[in-house]
DNA sequence: CGGCGGCTTGATCGGTCTCAAGTACGGTGG
DNA sequence: CCACCGTACTTGAGACCGATCAAGCCGCCG
Protein backbone atom coordinates (compact mmCIF):
# COMPACT_ATOMS: atom_id res chain seq x y z
CA UNK A 1 0.00 0.00 0.00
CA UNK A 2 2.18 2.89 -1.53
CA UNK A 3 1.27 6.61 0.05
CA UNK A 4 0.37 9.12 -2.77
CA UNK A 5 0.12 12.76 -3.76
CA UNK A 6 -2.73 14.71 -2.53
CA UNK A 7 -4.81 15.25 -5.55
CA UNK A 8 -8.78 16.31 -5.75
CA UNK A 9 -11.37 13.89 -6.91
CA UNK A 10 -15.02 14.69 -7.38
CA UNK A 11 -17.96 12.66 -5.95
CA UNK A 12 -20.90 12.99 -8.82
CA UNK A 13 -24.02 11.23 -9.05
CA UNK A 14 -23.97 9.68 -12.09
CA UNK A 15 -24.50 6.30 -13.05
CA UNK A 16 -21.40 3.82 -12.06
CA UNK A 17 -18.55 3.66 -14.83
CA UNK A 18 -16.78 1.00 -16.72
CA UNK A 19 -14.69 -1.16 -15.42
CA UNK A 20 -12.78 -1.15 -18.49
CA UNK A 21 -12.27 2.35 -18.96
CA UNK A 22 -11.17 5.53 -17.14
CA UNK A 23 -13.10 7.33 -15.13
CA UNK A 24 -16.04 9.46 -16.77
CA UNK A 25 -16.53 13.06 -15.72
CA UNK A 26 -19.24 13.90 -16.43
CA UNK A 27 -21.98 15.43 -13.52
CA UNK A 28 -25.48 15.86 -12.84
CA UNK A 29 -26.82 18.99 -13.32
CA UNK A 30 -27.37 19.65 -9.47
CA UNK A 31 -23.65 19.71 -9.73
CA UNK A 32 -20.28 17.52 -8.61
CA UNK A 33 -19.43 17.67 -4.77
CA UNK A 34 -15.37 18.28 -4.64
CA UNK A 35 -13.53 16.52 -2.18
CA UNK A 36 -10.18 16.32 -1.73
CA UNK A 37 -8.37 13.07 0.27
CA UNK A 38 -4.74 11.10 -0.36
CA UNK A 39 -5.18 8.31 -3.15
CA UNK A 40 -3.47 5.16 -2.13
CA UNK A 41 -2.46 2.15 -4.49
CA UNK A 42 -3.99 -1.12 -3.57
CA UNK A 43 -2.43 -4.65 -4.38
CA UNK A 44 -4.67 -7.68 -5.85
CA UNK A 45 -6.47 -8.96 -2.80
CA UNK A 46 -5.61 -6.46 -0.70
CA UNK A 47 -7.44 -4.77 2.33
CA UNK A 48 -8.80 -1.36 2.12
CA UNK A 49 -10.12 -1.32 5.53
CA UNK A 50 -12.00 -4.00 7.46
CA UNK A 51 -15.09 -5.30 9.37
CA UNK A 52 -14.88 -3.47 12.74
CA UNK A 53 -12.54 -0.69 11.97
CA UNK A 54 -13.58 2.78 12.85
CA UNK A 55 -15.16 4.15 9.99
CA UNK A 56 -12.93 7.45 8.72
CA UNK A 57 -13.53 8.10 5.76
CA UNK A 58 -15.43 7.25 2.67
CA UNK A 59 -13.61 6.08 -0.70
CA UNK A 60 -13.50 6.71 -4.17
CA UNK A 61 -11.96 4.14 -6.86
CA UNK A 62 -9.92 6.11 -9.22
CA UNK A 63 -9.05 2.54 -11.53
CA UNK A 64 -9.21 -0.53 -10.42
CA UNK A 65 -12.43 -2.30 -9.09
CA UNK A 66 -13.23 -3.38 -5.36
CA UNK A 67 -15.43 -5.98 -3.55
CA UNK A 68 -17.11 -4.86 -0.08
CA UNK A 69 -18.33 -7.47 1.67
CA UNK A 70 -19.03 -9.21 4.87
CA UNK A 71 -18.03 -12.61 6.95
CA UNK A 72 -20.46 -14.79 8.54
CA UNK A 73 -19.64 -16.52 11.64
CA UNK A 74 -19.23 -19.69 10.17
CA UNK A 75 -16.94 -18.29 7.35
CA UNK A 76 -19.28 -17.90 4.27
CA UNK A 77 -18.55 -14.44 2.69
CA UNK A 78 -21.37 -12.45 1.09
CA UNK A 79 -20.22 -10.04 -1.29
CA UNK A 80 -22.67 -6.83 -1.38
CA UNK A 81 -20.94 -4.75 -4.20
CA UNK A 82 -18.45 -4.35 -6.87
CA UNK A 83 -17.23 -1.06 -7.65
CA UNK A 84 -15.91 0.38 -10.66
CA UNK A 85 -13.66 3.45 -11.57
CA UNK A 86 -15.48 6.60 -10.15
CA UNK A 87 -17.74 5.12 -7.80
CA UNK A 88 -18.11 5.98 -3.90
CA UNK A 89 -18.05 3.32 -1.41
CA UNK A 90 -17.83 3.20 2.34
CA UNK A 91 -20.98 4.72 3.35
CA UNK A 92 -21.54 4.08 6.80
CA UNK A 93 -23.58 6.15 9.65
CA UNK A 94 -22.79 3.66 12.17
CA UNK A 95 -18.88 4.08 14.38
CA UNK A 96 -17.76 1.41 12.60
CA UNK A 97 -18.10 -0.56 9.05
CA UNK A 98 -19.84 -2.46 9.02
CA UNK A 99 -18.49 -4.49 6.33
CA UNK A 100 -14.82 -5.10 4.80
CA UNK A 101 -13.38 -3.73 1.17
CA UNK A 102 -10.34 -5.19 -0.94
CA UNK A 103 -8.54 -4.54 -3.89
CA UNK A 104 -9.84 -6.81 -6.27
CA UNK A 105 -7.34 -5.87 -9.21
CA UNK A 106 -4.91 -3.37 -8.36
CA UNK A 107 -6.22 -0.27 -7.56
CA UNK A 108 -6.02 3.14 -7.27
CA UNK A 109 -8.40 4.72 -4.43
CA UNK A 110 -9.13 8.50 -2.90
CA UNK A 111 -9.58 8.54 0.81
CA UNK A 112 -11.60 11.65 1.67
CA UNK A 113 -12.12 11.45 5.49
CA UNK A 114 -15.00 11.78 7.26
CA UNK A 115 -14.33 14.63 9.12
CA UNK A 116 -13.96 17.16 6.26
CA UNK A 117 -17.06 15.69 5.10
CA UNK A 118 -19.33 16.74 7.66
CA UNK A 119 -17.83 19.93 8.44
CA UNK A 120 -18.43 21.02 4.72
CA UNK A 121 -21.86 19.85 4.98
CA UNK A 122 -22.41 21.61 7.92
CA UNK A 123 -21.63 24.91 6.27
CA UNK A 124 -22.97 23.47 2.75
CA UNK A 125 -26.33 22.75 2.39
CA UNK A 126 -25.99 21.45 -1.04
CA UNK A 127 -22.82 18.81 0.05
CA UNK A 128 -25.59 17.57 2.78
CA UNK A 129 -28.36 17.33 -0.29
CA UNK A 130 -25.90 15.36 -2.73
CA UNK A 131 -24.27 12.57 0.57
CA UNK A 132 -28.31 12.32 0.85
CA UNK A 133 -28.69 11.70 -2.46
CA UNK A 134 -25.42 9.87 -2.82
CA UNK A 135 -26.45 7.43 0.39
CA UNK A 136 -30.02 7.10 -1.36
CA UNK A 137 -28.53 5.44 -4.57
CA UNK A 138 -26.37 3.35 -2.58
CA UNK A 139 -29.78 2.17 -0.58
CA UNK A 140 -31.79 1.70 -4.29
CA UNK A 141 -28.35 -0.24 -5.30
CA UNK A 142 -28.83 -2.69 -2.32
CA UNK A 143 -32.58 -2.86 -3.04
CA UNK A 144 -31.51 -4.30 -6.55
CA UNK A 145 -28.82 -6.87 -5.24
CA UNK A 146 -31.57 -8.09 -2.61
CA UNK A 147 -34.02 -8.78 -5.33
CA UNK A 148 -31.70 -11.13 -6.87
CA UNK A 149 -30.89 -13.20 -3.93
CA UNK A 150 -34.29 -14.26 -4.46
CA UNK A 151 -34.43 -15.84 -8.04
CA UNK A 152 -33.11 -19.09 -9.53
CA UNK A 153 -29.11 -19.69 -10.86
CA UNK A 154 -29.53 -18.50 -13.91
CA UNK A 155 -31.77 -15.37 -13.19
CA UNK A 156 -29.00 -14.75 -10.53
CA UNK A 157 -25.77 -15.27 -13.47
CA UNK A 158 -28.30 -13.42 -16.28
CA UNK A 159 -28.68 -10.10 -13.98
CA UNK A 160 -25.02 -10.43 -12.93
CA UNK A 161 -23.59 -10.34 -16.40
CA UNK A 162 -26.62 -7.46 -17.61
CA UNK A 163 -25.59 -5.37 -14.38
CA UNK A 164 -21.56 -5.55 -15.77
CA UNK A 165 -22.59 -4.61 -19.25
CA UNK A 166 -25.01 -2.04 -18.14
CA UNK A 167 -21.34 -0.18 -16.70
CA UNK A 168 -19.44 -0.78 -19.85
CA UNK A 169 -19.49 0.30 -23.36
CA UNK A 170 -22.27 -0.56 -24.81
CA UNK A 171 -21.93 -3.58 -27.58
CA UNK A 172 -18.42 -4.37 -26.42
CA UNK A 173 -17.11 -7.64 -24.86
CA UNK A 174 -17.24 -7.86 -20.94
CA UNK A 175 -14.36 -7.84 -19.03
CA UNK A 176 -14.79 -8.97 -15.02
CA UNK A 177 -12.29 -8.20 -12.82
CA UNK A 178 -13.32 -10.80 -10.53
CA UNK A 179 -12.81 -14.54 -9.74
CA UNK A 180 -15.80 -17.14 -10.33
CA UNK A 181 -15.73 -17.01 -6.22
CA UNK A 182 -16.21 -13.41 -6.33
CA UNK A 183 -19.46 -13.51 -8.50
CA UNK A 184 -20.76 -16.65 -6.73
CA UNK A 185 -20.22 -15.11 -3.34
CA UNK A 186 -21.76 -11.76 -4.93
CA UNK A 187 -24.99 -14.19 -6.11
CA UNK A 188 -25.03 -16.46 -3.27
CA UNK A 189 -24.26 -19.16 -5.05
CA UNK A 190 -21.49 -21.84 -5.33
CA UNK A 191 -18.31 -21.64 -7.91
CA UNK A 192 -19.55 -24.43 -9.46
CA UNK A 193 -23.24 -23.59 -10.01
CA UNK A 194 -21.79 -19.97 -11.78
CA UNK A 195 -19.92 -21.62 -13.73
CA UNK A 196 -22.23 -24.30 -15.06
CA UNK A 197 -24.59 -21.55 -15.72
CA UNK A 198 -22.29 -19.66 -17.77
CA UNK A 199 -21.26 -22.93 -19.89
CA UNK A 200 -25.02 -23.77 -20.01
CA UNK A 201 -26.09 -19.77 -21.47
CA UNK A 202 -22.76 -20.58 -23.54
CA UNK A 203 -24.30 -23.90 -25.20
CA UNK A 204 -27.50 -21.82 -26.09
CA UNK A 205 -25.87 -19.37 -27.76
CA UNK A 206 -26.94 -16.22 -25.43
CA UNK A 207 -23.25 -15.92 -24.75
CA UNK A 208 -19.93 -16.39 -25.86
CA UNK A 209 -17.00 -17.24 -23.48
CA UNK A 210 -13.70 -16.66 -25.69
CA UNK A 211 -11.79 -17.15 -21.78
CA UNK A 212 -13.11 -16.93 -17.90
CA UNK A 213 -12.86 -13.36 -17.86
CA UNK A 214 -14.35 -12.17 -21.14
CA UNK A 215 -17.77 -12.52 -21.73
CA UNK A 216 -19.79 -11.41 -24.93
CA UNK A 217 -23.52 -11.00 -24.51
CA UNK A 218 -25.26 -12.21 -27.78
CA UNK A 219 -28.78 -12.87 -27.42
CA UNK A 220 -29.79 -9.79 -25.55
CA UNK A 221 -33.50 -10.56 -25.93
CA UNK A 222 -32.85 -13.86 -24.25
CA UNK A 223 -31.44 -11.97 -21.52
CA UNK A 224 -33.97 -9.66 -20.63
CA UNK A 225 -36.33 -11.99 -20.63
CA UNK A 226 -34.10 -14.54 -18.29
CA UNK A 227 -33.59 -11.33 -16.23
CA UNK A 228 -37.03 -11.88 -15.46
CA UNK B 1 -58.69 5.66 3.41
CA UNK B 2 -59.88 8.55 5.71
CA UNK B 3 -58.58 12.06 5.77
CA UNK B 4 -57.76 12.62 9.49
CA UNK B 5 -56.66 16.22 10.94
CA UNK B 6 -53.36 17.30 10.62
CA UNK B 7 -50.90 16.39 13.22
CA UNK B 8 -47.25 16.37 14.29
CA UNK B 9 -44.74 13.59 14.34
CA UNK B 10 -41.01 13.92 15.02
CA UNK B 11 -38.68 11.48 12.76
CA UNK B 12 -36.74 10.46 15.29
CA UNK B 13 -33.38 8.26 14.92
CA UNK B 14 -33.96 5.94 17.40
CA UNK B 15 -34.31 2.11 16.59
CA UNK B 16 -37.40 0.73 15.54
CA UNK B 17 -40.18 0.22 18.25
CA UNK B 18 -42.23 -2.83 19.40
CA UNK B 19 -45.20 -3.48 17.10
CA UNK B 20 -47.50 -4.33 20.14
CA UNK B 21 -46.61 -0.96 21.66
CA UNK B 22 -47.61 2.30 21.11
CA UNK B 23 -45.10 4.45 19.65
CA UNK B 24 -42.00 5.55 21.46
CA UNK B 25 -40.94 8.94 22.03
CA UNK B 26 -37.40 8.66 22.89
CA UNK B 27 -34.73 10.76 20.86
CA UNK B 28 -31.10 10.32 20.30
CA UNK B 29 -28.91 13.29 21.11
CA UNK B 30 -28.43 15.19 17.87
CA UNK B 31 -32.06 15.91 18.31
CA UNK B 32 -35.62 14.73 16.88
CA UNK B 33 -36.10 16.20 13.27
CA UNK B 34 -39.45 17.63 13.70
CA UNK B 35 -42.05 17.12 10.30
CA UNK B 36 -45.90 17.74 10.00
CA UNK B 37 -48.54 16.33 7.78
CA UNK B 38 -51.67 14.54 7.82
CA UNK B 39 -51.60 11.31 9.21
CA UNK B 40 -54.43 8.75 7.31
CA UNK B 41 -56.04 5.44 8.37
CA UNK B 42 -55.52 2.33 6.47
CA UNK B 43 -56.88 -0.83 6.31
CA UNK B 44 -55.56 -4.38 6.69
CA UNK B 45 -53.82 -4.67 3.15
CA UNK B 46 -54.42 -1.65 1.77
CA UNK B 47 -52.12 0.29 -0.64
CA UNK B 48 -50.24 3.12 1.02
CA UNK B 49 -48.49 3.80 -2.34
CA UNK B 50 -47.69 1.57 -5.79
CA UNK B 51 -44.45 1.06 -7.46
CA UNK B 52 -43.86 3.15 -10.09
CA UNK B 53 -45.97 6.15 -8.27
CA UNK B 54 -44.90 9.70 -8.13
CA UNK B 55 -42.66 9.27 -4.54
CA UNK B 56 -44.17 12.74 -3.03
CA UNK B 57 -43.72 12.08 0.65
CA UNK B 58 -42.10 10.63 3.35
CA UNK B 59 -43.98 7.87 5.48
CA UNK B 60 -44.43 7.58 9.42
CA UNK B 61 -46.26 4.85 10.93
CA UNK B 62 -47.66 6.41 13.48
CA UNK B 63 -49.76 2.44 14.52
CA UNK B 64 -50.44 -0.32 12.85
CA UNK B 65 -47.96 -2.42 10.81
CA UNK B 66 -46.86 -1.35 7.16
CA UNK B 67 -44.86 -3.68 4.51
CA UNK B 68 -43.01 -2.50 1.54
CA UNK B 69 -42.45 -4.88 -1.13
CA UNK B 70 -41.64 -5.30 -4.90
CA UNK B 71 -43.19 -7.45 -7.75
CA UNK B 72 -41.22 -9.33 -10.35
CA UNK B 73 -42.23 -10.00 -13.67
CA UNK B 74 -43.86 -13.26 -12.74
CA UNK B 75 -45.25 -12.55 -9.99
CA UNK B 76 -42.95 -13.51 -7.36
CA UNK B 77 -43.32 -10.74 -4.21
CA UNK B 78 -40.17 -9.98 -2.18
CA UNK B 79 -40.61 -8.10 0.60
CA UNK B 80 -38.24 -6.00 1.74
CA UNK B 81 -39.15 -4.09 4.99
CA UNK B 82 -41.62 -4.33 7.62
CA UNK B 83 -42.35 -1.10 9.39
CA UNK B 84 -43.40 -0.81 13.06
CA UNK B 85 -44.68 2.27 14.90
CA UNK B 86 -42.46 5.51 14.77
CA UNK B 87 -40.45 4.24 11.76
CA UNK B 88 -39.79 5.79 9.01
CA UNK B 89 -40.24 4.61 5.72
CA UNK B 90 -40.47 5.70 1.71
CA UNK B 91 -36.88 6.97 1.24
CA UNK B 92 -36.60 7.36 -2.32
CA UNK B 93 -33.83 8.83 -4.57
CA UNK B 94 -35.96 8.85 -7.65
CA UNK B 95 -39.06 10.73 -9.10
CA UNK B 96 -40.73 7.28 -8.64
CA UNK B 97 -40.81 4.76 -6.42
CA UNK B 98 -39.26 1.78 -6.87
CA UNK B 99 -41.17 -0.48 -4.79
CA UNK B 100 -44.90 -0.84 -3.35
CA UNK B 101 -46.10 0.05 0.34
CA UNK B 102 -49.34 -1.84 2.06
CA UNK B 103 -50.93 -1.55 5.36
CA UNK B 104 -50.77 -4.75 6.96
CA UNK B 105 -53.11 -4.27 9.81
CA UNK B 106 -55.41 -1.65 10.06
CA UNK B 107 -52.64 1.30 10.57
CA UNK B 108 -52.49 4.98 10.75
CA UNK B 109 -49.82 6.16 8.97
CA UNK B 110 -48.32 10.38 9.10
CA UNK B 111 -47.27 11.57 5.25
CA UNK B 112 -44.61 14.23 5.11
CA UNK B 113 -44.00 16.07 1.56
CA UNK B 114 -41.17 15.48 0.31
CA UNK B 115 -41.13 19.21 -0.93
CA UNK B 116 -41.85 19.97 2.73
CA UNK B 117 -38.57 18.49 3.50
CA UNK B 118 -36.52 19.31 0.44
CA UNK B 119 -37.51 23.02 1.91
CA UNK B 120 -36.47 22.77 5.35
CA UNK B 121 -33.28 20.77 4.51
CA UNK B 122 -31.74 23.67 2.51
CA UNK B 123 -32.10 25.61 5.51
CA UNK B 124 -31.37 23.97 8.09
CA UNK B 125 -28.40 21.96 7.49
CA UNK B 126 -29.30 20.18 10.90
CA UNK B 127 -31.86 18.61 9.01
CA UNK B 128 -30.26 17.39 5.79
CA UNK B 129 -27.78 15.84 7.80
CA UNK B 130 -30.69 13.67 9.71
CA UNK B 131 -32.08 12.61 6.61
CA UNK B 132 -28.73 11.26 5.75
CA UNK B 133 -28.45 9.74 8.84
CA UNK B 134 -31.76 8.15 8.62
CA UNK B 135 -31.30 7.17 5.14
CA UNK B 136 -27.63 5.56 6.12
CA UNK B 137 -29.61 3.22 8.65
CA UNK B 138 -32.15 2.24 6.03
CA UNK B 139 -29.59 0.91 3.97
CA UNK B 140 -27.64 -0.85 6.84
CA UNK B 141 -31.20 -2.38 7.29
CA UNK B 142 -31.24 -3.41 4.19
CA UNK B 143 -27.73 -4.64 3.71
CA UNK B 144 -29.08 -6.89 6.75
CA UNK B 145 -32.18 -7.92 5.13
CA UNK B 146 -29.38 -9.04 2.36
CA UNK B 147 -26.88 -11.38 4.40
CA UNK B 148 -30.37 -13.47 5.51
CA UNK B 149 -31.42 -14.08 1.74
CA UNK B 150 -27.98 -16.14 1.37
CA UNK B 151 -28.55 -18.58 4.49
CA UNK B 152 -30.55 -21.81 4.82
CA UNK B 153 -33.94 -21.83 6.09
CA UNK B 154 -33.38 -22.60 9.31
CA UNK B 155 -31.12 -19.54 9.77
CA UNK B 156 -33.64 -17.23 7.88
CA UNK B 157 -36.73 -17.99 10.09
CA UNK B 158 -34.21 -17.88 13.04
CA UNK B 159 -32.90 -14.67 12.26
CA UNK B 160 -36.47 -12.94 11.76
CA UNK B 161 -37.51 -14.07 14.97
CA UNK B 162 -34.21 -12.75 16.80
CA UNK B 163 -35.30 -9.37 14.43
CA UNK B 164 -38.85 -8.98 15.25
CA UNK B 165 -38.03 -9.75 19.30
CA UNK B 166 -35.25 -7.10 19.24
CA UNK B 167 -38.23 -4.58 18.17
CA UNK B 168 -40.57 -5.38 20.98
CA UNK B 169 -40.11 -5.49 24.95
CA UNK B 170 -37.69 -8.12 26.04
CA UNK B 171 -39.33 -11.62 27.48
CA UNK B 172 -42.57 -10.73 26.36
CA UNK B 173 -44.32 -13.25 24.27
CA UNK B 174 -44.05 -12.39 20.48
CA UNK B 175 -46.79 -10.98 18.31
CA UNK B 176 -46.64 -11.05 14.57
CA UNK B 177 -49.01 -9.15 12.79
CA UNK B 178 -48.02 -10.60 9.27
CA UNK B 179 -49.08 -13.80 7.75
CA UNK B 180 -47.18 -17.00 6.58
CA UNK B 181 -46.87 -15.54 3.29
CA UNK B 182 -45.40 -12.32 4.60
CA UNK B 183 -42.84 -14.22 6.55
CA UNK B 184 -41.94 -16.25 3.41
CA UNK B 185 -41.64 -13.26 0.71
CA UNK B 186 -39.64 -11.43 3.32
CA UNK B 187 -37.25 -14.12 3.82
CA UNK B 188 -37.30 -15.85 0.02
CA UNK B 189 -38.89 -19.19 1.70
CA UNK B 190 -42.66 -20.74 0.32
CA UNK B 191 -45.02 -20.49 2.99
CA UNK B 192 -44.83 -24.69 3.56
CA UNK B 193 -40.85 -23.97 4.23
CA UNK B 194 -41.70 -21.04 6.99
CA UNK B 195 -44.51 -23.38 8.81
CA UNK B 196 -42.32 -26.55 9.01
CA UNK B 197 -39.18 -25.00 10.21
CA UNK B 198 -41.04 -23.52 12.75
CA UNK B 199 -43.20 -26.29 13.71
CA UNK B 200 -39.52 -27.95 13.83
CA UNK B 201 -38.21 -25.15 16.29
CA UNK B 202 -41.05 -25.85 18.38
CA UNK B 203 -40.18 -29.45 18.49
CA UNK B 204 -36.82 -28.18 19.48
CA UNK B 205 -38.23 -26.98 22.45
CA UNK B 206 -36.53 -23.95 20.89
CA UNK B 207 -39.72 -21.90 20.59
CA UNK B 208 -43.19 -22.25 21.51
CA UNK B 209 -46.32 -21.36 19.32
CA UNK B 210 -49.21 -20.65 21.50
CA UNK B 211 -51.05 -20.22 18.11
CA UNK B 212 -50.13 -19.03 14.77
CA UNK B 213 -49.59 -15.30 15.73
CA UNK B 214 -47.92 -14.95 18.62
CA UNK B 215 -44.36 -17.12 19.51
CA UNK B 216 -42.24 -17.62 22.57
CA UNK B 217 -38.44 -17.74 22.33
CA UNK B 218 -37.50 -20.05 24.45
CA UNK B 219 -33.64 -21.53 23.86
CA UNK B 220 -32.22 -17.84 23.45
CA UNK B 221 -29.01 -19.87 22.98
CA UNK B 222 -29.81 -22.31 20.54
CA UNK B 223 -31.21 -19.39 18.87
CA UNK B 224 -28.39 -17.01 19.03
CA UNK B 225 -25.87 -20.18 17.75
CA UNK B 226 -28.61 -20.65 14.68
CA UNK B 227 -28.51 -17.29 13.67
CA UNK B 228 -24.62 -17.90 12.50
C1' DC C 1 8.76 -29.27 -18.57
C1' DG C 2 6.60 -29.21 -14.07
C1' DG C 3 3.62 -27.26 -10.81
C1' DC C 4 0.08 -24.46 -9.14
C1' DG C 5 -4.31 -21.80 -9.04
C1' DG C 6 -8.46 -21.01 -11.20
C1' DC C 7 -11.94 -22.98 -13.81
C1' DT C 8 -14.86 -26.75 -15.69
C1' DT C 9 -17.17 -31.08 -15.60
C1' DG C 10 -19.20 -35.27 -13.50
C1' DA C 11 -21.88 -38.01 -9.96
C1' DT C 12 -24.46 -37.98 -6.03
C1' DC C 13 -26.81 -35.98 -2.02
C1' DG C 14 -29.96 -33.19 0.34
C1' DG C 15 -32.75 -29.09 1.25
C1' DT C 16 -36.35 -26.60 -0.42
C1' DC C 17 -40.18 -26.34 -3.65
C1' DT C 18 -44.34 -28.18 -5.55
C1' DC C 19 -48.60 -30.24 -5.41
C1' DA C 20 -52.13 -32.06 -2.57
C1' DA C 21 -54.73 -32.99 1.51
C1' DG C 22 -55.94 -32.12 6.04
C1' DT C 23 -56.84 -29.01 10.23
C1' DA C 24 -57.53 -24.95 13.19
C1' DC C 25 -59.43 -20.55 13.65
C1' DG C 26 -62.38 -16.42 13.28
C1' DG C 27 -66.47 -14.54 11.67
C1' DT C 28 -71.36 -14.72 10.48
C1' DG C 29 -75.98 -16.04 10.76
C1' DG C 30 -79.36 -18.93 12.65
C1' DC D 1 -74.70 -21.06 21.70
C1' DC D 2 -73.83 -23.63 17.85
C1' DA D 3 -73.49 -24.73 12.74
C1' DC D 4 -71.42 -23.22 8.91
C1' DC D 5 -68.10 -21.20 6.04
C1' DG D 6 -63.85 -19.26 4.28
C1' DT D 7 -59.23 -18.25 5.08
C1' DA D 8 -54.91 -19.23 6.98
C1' DC D 9 -51.99 -22.55 8.49
C1' DT D 10 -50.03 -27.30 8.88
C1' DT D 11 -48.64 -31.68 7.22
C1' DG D 12 -47.38 -35.21 3.77
C1' DA D 13 -45.17 -37.28 -0.51
C1' DG D 14 -42.44 -36.65 -4.31
C1' DA D 15 -39.68 -33.96 -7.70
C1' DC D 16 -36.06 -30.87 -8.68
C1' DC D 17 -32.47 -27.51 -8.27
C1' DG D 18 -28.31 -26.31 -6.47
C1' DA D 19 -24.71 -27.99 -3.05
C1' DT D 20 -21.19 -31.15 -2.21
C1' DC D 21 -17.47 -34.12 -3.18
C1' DA D 22 -14.22 -35.47 -6.56
C1' DA D 23 -11.68 -35.50 -10.82
C1' DG D 24 -9.88 -33.43 -14.71
C1' DC D 25 -8.45 -29.41 -17.60
C1' DC D 26 -6.39 -25.11 -18.88
C1' DG D 27 -3.29 -21.29 -18.75
C1' DC D 28 0.38 -19.14 -16.69
C1' DC D 29 4.90 -18.70 -14.80
C1' DG D 30 8.72 -20.63 -12.97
Amino acid sequence: MLMDTVLQGDVNLESPVAFTRPMRESRKSDGPLKLTGHSLLFGRNEEIYGEGDPAEHLYKVISGAVRTYRILADGRRQIQAFHAPGEVFGFEFERENSHSAEAIVKSRVLLVRRGAISALAERDNDVACQLWALTARELRRVQDHGMLLVKTARERVVSFLLEMAARGPAGEPLVLPMSRQDIADYLGLTIETVSRTLTSLESDETIELPNSRHVVLRDHAALSRLNS
